[in-house]
DNA sequence: AACCGAATGTTGACGCTGTCAACATGGAAT
DNA sequence: ATTCCATGTTGACAGCGTCAACATTCGGTT
């Protein structure tokens, strides 16, 4: 459904919103390795070579994209975490809960935020400001948790580190298929529920098994 | 430097053994995604067809690739858990340590293992006995932790689950460049080591800082 | 109102890729 | 020695990212 705003004023008007609109809908119908810059000019209904006007190269549309998923992924994270206002605890949790539920929802986004596509050197700030965010929002949900004591003290820094690589390695196992359910024995919301929970209770002995 | 073993027959004699050797120098000098089916050919010394006479396609190559990256992963593990013969509760963080050691001191090749080049469905019978065995290897380390009571009971599966999300996720989070020692005050060896003991210590308070 | 420059879109090319069909070659079994 | 099959080569094809040259149109200046 295009915007019914602008009319098809072609010197085409909003190519740019097009453009990465078109790449989501491809990555979603075919998934990340599908996505071709000449399949998405197509789509927008411009020529193999017109994308080049609003982006430098190929990187830099997926890194737009990459900046999209981001900040929604961070919307579904605060969405979850809204249910419990006053339980730090619980906050933590479904922020945890959140993230996993939109890389499963979208893999094919996921892999486009977090593939080997970045040169890394040459990551625009745009994308790094809106990855941090989301990574902003698991550190103070730790924060709070150490505050009201329900986390135990230390640099909430590695603590954040450490539940990033778990709901990350988690999910991309998941999109990979190196993880289902079959194998495991386990519904996925379930098996979800239990790495998160894993965090918190550790392998150690005396909490609940 | 080829093997001196076989001179050089051309009817080459041992290509297929050639061809993942001139692949695996590939990716460690210039990267995963140079892996080109071409350029593995021209340093084998052949035409940029023949390696079709050994390999059905590009990901059968990488394929077994993968495969041999997962048997050298199993051994690093296996020879960091050798230290500690009578302390399974070492060898399970040392199995840990192992796999983000081999991650990290591979990322091409271990970003070969786990990318998304694998169709799921096609995914020879091969890598998946390789793959397997070494998700068994942590398995294994936790049901020893479990028999000794150092970890507590429960499905051993669930655990590994998390367990190989949290050094998968760690490894990829440090290969992709998002987790680097600068913006986390840390040296790389003190970041492992704290991923792999939050898993035994959670979050909960209690336990050490 | 006419003009002009800058922004935007098109066309056509280049080299690279994976893959295949047709052909060549040489070692092994008869 | 002859035949056959595995192995390697050549040459093509379509699709890709990217760039240069060209065309168009929009917005601001006279």
């Amino acid at each position: 459904m295009p915007l019914p705003v602008k009319p098809e004023t072609y010197h085409h008007g909003n190519l740019s919103a097009a453009l990465i609109e078109a790449a989501l809908a491809l990555i979603m119908e075919k998934g990340a390795g599908a996505l071709t810059i000449r399949e998405v000019a197509s789509r927008a209904g411009v020529s193999h070579a017109a994308p080049y006007r609003h982006f430098a190269d190929k990187s830099a549309l997926m890194a737009e994209l990459a900046r999209q998923g981001f900040d929604l992924m961070v919307a579904q994270m605060r969405r979850r975490m809204a249910a419990f206002p006053k339980d730090p605890l619980m906050r933590l949790k479904y922020c945890g809960i959140g993230y996993i539920e939109f890389a499963l929802a979208h893999p094919a986004h996921y892999r486009v935020m977090f593939g080997p596509w970045q040169d890394q050197k040459s990551t625009p700030e745009a994308l790094k400001v809106s990855s941090s965010a989301s990574f902003q929002t698991l550190v103070d949900a730790i924060t709070a948790c150490q505050a009201k004591g329900t986390v135990h003290g230390g640099d909430p820094m590695a603590k954040a580190l450490s539940a990033w690589s778990m709901v990350h390695g988690f999910a991309m196992l998941v999109i990979d298929g190196l993880v289902h359910e079959r194998a495991f024995g386990q519904a996925l919301p379930a098996m979800m529920e239990g790495v998160v929970d894993s965090l918190y209770f550790g392998f150690g002995p005396g909490n609940q098994g």
